[in-house]
DNA sequence: AGCACGCCGACT
DNA sequence: GTCGGCGTGCTC
């Protein structure tokens, strides 16, 4: 792994290296302007070295980035205190922390430390006690010792911590302890964050249908050519993606470079992992908010060193120092939770493809309903584009029908209708498995009191509280807030009037339950798990057919494969047509396709019933039509009129801060000093009240600003940001290519 | 982010 | 006259 470059290597003992006692400039992950200028140490330093600093009374960490630039009283320069005893970062990672800190106007001590997000770097290396077979002899022989020279004899390659060596044996630890002055047993001091086992790129894989090896082919050529390109990869659920783009990393591996797998959840590693291991023989490594912390250290120095070659994770792995990066596959790259909505406000999709670019690696965008931007990019000619248009084995596109509301006539605490329930039944009867997904967790979102029209909204937030039955209180989804259940109104002070209204999850679970008391019933929804450990193993447990009716939020569209599926049912497809969001349209589309697109997933013909009031909406009309390129051209256009993403740029200033009034002023300011925008031709709209008006006590103001496509929008929006003087209590956060709007 | 420096109000 | 409020600015 990790060949070295003979021309970068000139390059580095040239100029980047510095001998002790010159001034470097070192970025630390303190909140300062610029890099700060330190000695070399004994023994120099080079670009890109990690490395701890003095700053005033403290040590802070940071990254050698180029050379000292003077300017002050030199008498100040204080020396690197040490460097630390990881991997140098790598000049293609430095620029892709620039790149992405000048795109979404990140500080750079921001980026470091993005970059940076794992416990210990400062430390020495960990070590542990190895126990390994010796050469002294046993000064007396017992028969725990025996035990312990033949469990030793027998795996000359592995080295036990005492602990498993015990166990593995049987014996105590001291039958062990005893045997290491005597030199029978060796112990020694090895690295407790070891290297990943290794993946063998050259293993077999499944065999591939005939568009299957067509698409894994083309990509394997990409990956080959050791240069930059983006693919989108676009097959329906259950079209085999997974396998071809397995294929891409197992030639990314065998050119000896590194492969990055970013999946949107995180309740998908597990049955991902999988899947590497029977393909390469060993389980990659694994990078998300779930990891321990001894796990993500090592994880952070193995990809950096070279010692990790293949990481399946969340958005934030795109921030890893790898060593030699040769793949990034972004799965379901359609999927909003690529934006990271806080701190740092990037978008791991795009950014993956602004890294690709600079260390030249593939992309691979993978997804059964691309977003509108990889959708145009292809139009564009900026990606390829390769189809999966056959499903892997004989199952077929699920049987569409939406279920016109407005003719069922529920009574208002029913949201199942009949023809629905007749269909699930069916199932039921046959042994197949129905799915019901509803897009909302919890009980009902709101809580409204029958007497006085009162709804219980969050103490700290611009939201309704949700009811959770199984929590027994309720809670906002906003903050996370909970509250217990009042049984008076708080404000009209009606004893008992207070009623749920519209369907979440649990009450969805309560309605099936009485409607088919003799089927089992699993419920998915995020937070009904604590970990991700249960979660998984409710998955596996459907997967095997153990239930009738699964009741899912969004989790479930996320491409499980429950092979018995053969029925979905949408309990309301009309939930994100409405509102502001200008893609709403294409998300519901997405969601949709996505969800029917689990029903007949295995050899059996699935139906997809679609609930909805507005049968003759576009969106309804074209899912059912199955017509893609149609939604996705009518989209385009209307996209194209209103001058919005991809084919305009926007990016929203949200001023957030205690006091309202405070806020308000500084968005007035703001609104009314707009000279570095107009300049470039862009629009303001707002001030308004931010989609989330409230969160955690704080008041949100939102403006929204829309440019043309090549606009020099961040130039534009710091010069603005930085002609205004805010207030101490308020703070300013730009948002690029903003995701959600309401 | 801390931490020091520094310029105005209530105490000995 | 002095202690301490936290606003402003610096950290190599």
């Amino acid at each position: 792994m990790g060949r070295a470059n003979p021309v970068l290597k000139l390059a580095m003992t040239q100029d980047h290296h510095f001998t002790k006692g010159t001034l470097v400039a070192v970025l630390t992950t303190e909140p300062l302007d610029r890099p700060l200028d330190y000695k070399a140490p004994e023994g120099g330093c080079q670009i890109g070295d990690f490395v701890q600093v003095p700053l005033g009374p403290r040590k802070v960490l940071g990254c050698v980035w180029g050379k000292g630039r003077g300017g002050f009283d030199l008498s100040k320069a204080r020396a690197i205190s040490n460097i630390l005893d990881v991997a140098p970062m790598t000049p293609d990672m430095m620029s892709f922390l620039a790149r992405v800190g000048a795109y979404t106007l990140t500080p750079m001590p921001a980026m470091l430390r993005l970059a940076t997000r794992a416990p210990g770097l400062v430390d020495p290396p960990s070590m542990r006690k190895v126990y390994t077979l010796g050469t002294g002899e046993m000064p007396r022989e017992t028969d725990a010792r025996r035990r312990v020279i033949a469990a030793l004899k027998d795996t000359p390659n592995l080295a036990f911590t005492l602990k498993e060596l015990a166990e593995h044996v049987g014996v105590g630890t001291a039958v062990i302890k005893g045997m290491v002055p005597s030199g029978a047993v060796l112990e020694q001091d090895s690295p407790r964050d070891l290297e990943f086992p290794h993946l063998d790129p050259h293993a077999s894989g499944k065999t591939l249908s005939d568009d299957q090896a067509a698409a894994s082919t083309a990509l394997r050529a990409a990956v080959a050519s050791e240069t930059y390109s983006t693919t989108l990869l676009k097959g329906v659920t259950g079209s085999g993606k997974t396998e071809v783009y397995l294929e891409a990393v197992a030639e990314c591996l065998a050119k000896g470079r590194q492969a990055l797998v970013l999946l949107p959840e995180i309740a998908l590693t597990s049955e991902f992992l999988d899947r590497v291991e029977e393909r390469f023989g060993a389980k990659p490594a694994e990078w998300h908010s779930g990891v321990t912390m001894t796990e993500r250290r090592r994880v952070w120095k193995m990809v950096g060193s070279g010692g990790a070659q293949m990481v399946i994770g969340a958005r934030s792995a795109l921030f890893l120092p790898y060593r030699n990066l040769g793949l990034i596959v972004v799965d379901e790259e359609h999927d909003t939770s690529y934006k990271q909505e806080e701190g740092v406000l990037y978008n791991a999709r795009d950014m993956s493809v602004l890294r690709a670019s600079l260390c030249s690696a593939t992309v691979v965008l993978a997804s059964a309903t691309p977003s509108l931007e990889t959708w145009a990019n292809v139009e564009a000619g900026k990606y390829k584009r390769l189809d999966l248009q056959s499903r892997y084995g004989p199952a077929v596109m699920p049987e569409m029908k939406a279920l016109d509301m407005r003719t069922e006539k529920l009574p208002a605490t029913r949201f199942i209708s009949d023809q629905l329930v007749a269909a699930v039944n069916e199932r039921v009867e046959r042994g197949e498995q129905s799915l019901l997904f509803i897009n909302r967790r919890g009980y009902a979102p709101v809580t409204i009191c029958r007497a006085c029209g009162f709804q219980i909204a969050c103490d700290h937030c611009d939201a309704r509280m949700v009811e959770h039955r199984f929590l027994k209180r309720l809670m906002c989804h906003q903050c996370g807030e909970t509250k217990e259940m009042p049984t008076t109104c708080p404000s009209c002070k009606a004893e008992g009037r207070l009623a749920p209204v519209g369907p979440g999850v649990e009450r969805l679970a309560e309605e099936v339950i009485e409607k088919f008391p003799d089927a089992k019933v699993a419920v998915l929804s995020s937070d009904l798990f604590g970990s991700a450990r249960a979660l998984k193993e409710q998955i596996k447990l459907i997967a095997n057919g153990d239930t009738d009716i699964v009741i899912g939020t969004q989790l479930v569209a996320k491409g499980h494969n429950f092979p018995n599926l053969t029925l979905v049912g949408v309990i309301d497809a009309d939930l994100g047509l409405q509102g502001s969001d200008l893609r709403a349209a294409e998300r519901t589309f997405q969601l949709m396709r996505q969800v029917a697109g689990r029903a007949g997933r295995a050899e059996k013909r699935g139906t997809a019933l679609m609930q909805t009031y507005q049968p003759e909406h576009p969106v309804i009309r074209a899912i059912l039509a199955g017509d893609e390129e149609g939604f996705w051209k009518t989209e385009a256009e209307e996209r194209k009129m209103a001058g919005v993403p991809p084919y305009g740029r926007m990016a929203g200033i949200i001023l957030s801060g205690p006091d309202l009034g405070d806020v308000t002023r500084a968005a007035g300011d703001l609104a009314r000093n707009t000279m570095p925008l107009q300049k470039i031709g862009a629009m303001v709209f707002g001030p308004a009240p931010a989609p989330i008006a409230r969160v955690r006590g704080k008041h949100r103001v939102r403006l929204l600003v829309k440019a043309e496509k090549n606009a020099p929008l961040q130039n534009a929006l710091s010069r603005w940001a930085a002609g205004v003087r805010l207030p101490k209590n308020v703070r300013l956060q730009i948002d690029i290519d903003p995701q959600s709007f309401w």
